[in-house]
RNA sequence: CGGAACGUAGCGCAGCCCGGUAGCGCACUUGCUUGGGGUGCAAGGGGUCGCGGGUUCAAAUCCCGCCGUUCCGACCA
């Protein structure tokens, strides 16, 4: 592609409204403009990188037996409400004009296809899948393209007619994933998730990290123990149980709220304190036992109710109920709660918690004696620097973006949308689903907030939209105006991608500037300098190196450079 | 959906407090110049000041409403 023809609009400035590295670079480097909130033009050069990663993605999921579909991004309510997620928050755009909505992901219509078409144990396994464009009702798109309202997704689903036949889909998954993310050299780490609302009994999260990512990981800084923070847990100790109980005693306690404060106050260490942290469950008060000040996890605790809607409390709701306030509440003779704990204050005595009453605590709680509990669950949001539950090594918590996300789902949409086939002795049994996302958008971003420096983006040979930027010094040289175009021809006649700066009524400065914004891997700079001695130059984006090669030898040199 | 900020030429911004002919840099057009890291000089073109209403002799500027965008939070299959 020749520079002056191209429409490639650079911008020497940064857009006011992108504030992380691979947003403001998109938008300098004439990948994309914005339309409107979390809605986006891929301008060429930006297609052509996304195009890059698609065909990575394809190629692996062919690989593991893929079969690629084009699914309708229209599809009727009903199949929506069939399933119950028409309803699901924030998460389905819809049609004013019709019955229709945007579909946000392709459970439904995958599994309408295959309720029709799939009869027998004879027919399963399939693996299908699609990339195309989809929607969402994002309230607040964020990070440029890493979170839109409209995006393109590559989402596969895998029919099995057993467990065993789903474990093996989601390995194949997992492992496409990881050739995929590797081949597009992005350095990326695998944690366990938590698989939500979706349903389902294991998920897996491909991640990045980076400052600005919005999901939150704990990773050993030893083995290879990683989870999302959702389900992240360390090997903290749980809470002793000392000799014997002493009876339950009221003790006052005047202003103190805080667990800080309640330590401070009686001198004693917080592990001794079970705060009381009080919510409502689908409508129902709840009370939660945590240690000290460990901080309650929203994630675990719906997990552990199995699932449902969860929210605080409001003061006035828990004065009503309680006649007291938070910081006084407390799990002995509280009427009208249903009550867990955290697994760290399993079978634990000798505690101190709110007595029910303003100003007052009660101390020598034995949690088998006084109180009647529904379990312990782990509930905890770990810290920095706790034990790894593998390994023993510190945890360190970083944030990080979502490149791709594996889930077993199992029969939940098979069973919603009447998905059955007949097993080998004959029996009508549902099809077990799987759900395998990876977002588009997201590896090009990733691999621009992994790959850029001060100058610009540094692209990665398998996303560069270009492998070669030519750039002729001196347009007004003929020479150099001869041997850019004879070395621009022979890269293309070699299949080599190449992107040539021709533009003639711009400096030589400006020229480097743009190359190096738009971070093709190699350049290939043409000046009367190199011309002398019958050489050009070929820069190495990523580390700035520079070689004088023999004109002839331009094209070898770049293929050889090129398999590295 | 809660909190905050912003909206003036394609982009980045000043002007607004204190009402009185709309400005700067980049980009763009033309000519000359320069030619290995966003050349230099000169002459130009381009704006319903987000939209609607109000106050006033007069509104980018003051007041009210709306819309849009961004950030923090909530949310995030």
């Amino acid at each position: 592609m020749r520079f002056s023809k191209a429409f490639i609009p650079t911008q020497k400035e940064i857009p006011a409204d992108a504030t992380i590295p691979s947003h403001q670079l998109m938008l300098r480097a004439g990948l994309m403009r914005q339309l409107t909130a979390g809605v986006y033009v891929y301008l060429p050069l930006g297609y052509k990188a996304m195009l890059k990663a698609m065909e990575v993605v394809r190629e692996e999921m062919n690989a593991i037996g893929g079969q690629e579909f084009h699914l309708p991004a229209l599809n009727p309510e009903s199949l929506w409400i069939q399933t119950g997620r028409r309803d699901v928050p924030n998460f389905i755009l819809s049609i004013k004009e019709r019955d229709l909505v945007l579909a946000p992901t392709h459970e439904e219509v995958i599994a309408w296809i295959a309720s029709m078409h799939i009869q027998s144990y004879k027919d399963l396994p399939q693996i299908w899948y699609q990339i195309q464009t989809k929607f969402r009702n994002e309230p607040r798109p964020r990070s440029g393209v890493l979170r839109g309202r409209q995006f393109i997704m590559k989402d596969s689903y895998s029919l099995d007619a057993s467990r065993e036949g789903l474990d093996k889909s989601y390995d194949l998954h997992a492992e496409a994933y990881r050739n995929t993310f590797t081949r597009c050299g992005i350095r990326f780490f695998v944690v366990g998730a938590s698989s939500g609302a979706m349903g389902g009994t294991g998920s897996q999260e491909f991640m990045v990290e980076a400052p600005h990512g919005e999901d939150t990981v704990a990773l050993c800084t030893q083995c290879d123990y990683a989870a999302n923070l959702e389900i992240a847990s360390s090997a903290l100790p749980k809470v002793t149980r000392n000799e014997g109980s002493s009876n339950v005693e009221e003790v006052h306690t005047p202003n103190v709220r805080t667990i800080d404060q309640l330590a401070e106050f009686l001198k004693v260490p917080r592990e001794r304190l079970a705060k009381s942290v009080v919510y409502r469950h689908n409508g129902s008060p709840l009370l939660i036992l945590m240690v000290g000040n460990d901080q309650l996890n929203e994630s675990k605790l719906i997990a552990a109710l199995g699932g449902g809607e969860v929210s605080p409390m409001s003061a006035d709701d828990l004065k009503g109920l309680t006649g007291a306030d938070g910081g006084s509440i407390g799990p002995v003779n509280l009427k009208g709660f249903k009550i867990i704990a955290d697994k760290r204050l399993e079978g634990a005595n000798g505690l101190i918690s709110g007595a029910n009453r303003n100003d007052y605590h009660l101390s020598n709680i034995d949690l088998q004696r006084d109180v009647t509990l529904d379990g312990y669950y782990d509930l905890r949001t770990i810290e920095p620097g706790e034990a790894c539950p593998k390994c023993g090594a510190a945890l360190k918590v970083s944030n990080a973006i979502e490149l791709g996300h594996i889930f077993k789902l199992g029969t939940k949409y098979s069973e919603a949308l009447n998905v059955t086939f007949l097993d080998e002795g004959g029996a009508g049994k549902p099809v077990i689903m799987g759900s395998y996302g990876i977002g588009i958008e997201r590896i090009v971003a990733c691999a621009i907030e992994q790959g850029h420096d001060a100058n610009g983006i540094v692209w990665d040979k398998a996303l560069a939209p270009y492998s070669v930027h030519v750039i002729a010094v001196n347009m007004n040289s003929k020479d150099v105006v001869l041997a850019a175009n004879q070395v621009y021809r022979s890269l293309t006649e070699a299949g080599i991608e190449a992107l040539f700066d021709d533009r003639g009524n711009v400096s030589p400065g400006f020229k480097f500037k743009d190359a190096d914004l738009l971070g093709m891997p190699f350049q290939v700079i043409v000046g009367e300098k190199g011309l002398k001695n019958g050489q050009l130059e070929i820069k190495r984006r990523k580390t700035g190196e520079r070689t004088m090669v023999a004109k002839d030898d331009v094209v070898s040199t770049v293929q050889s450079l090129l398999r590295e």
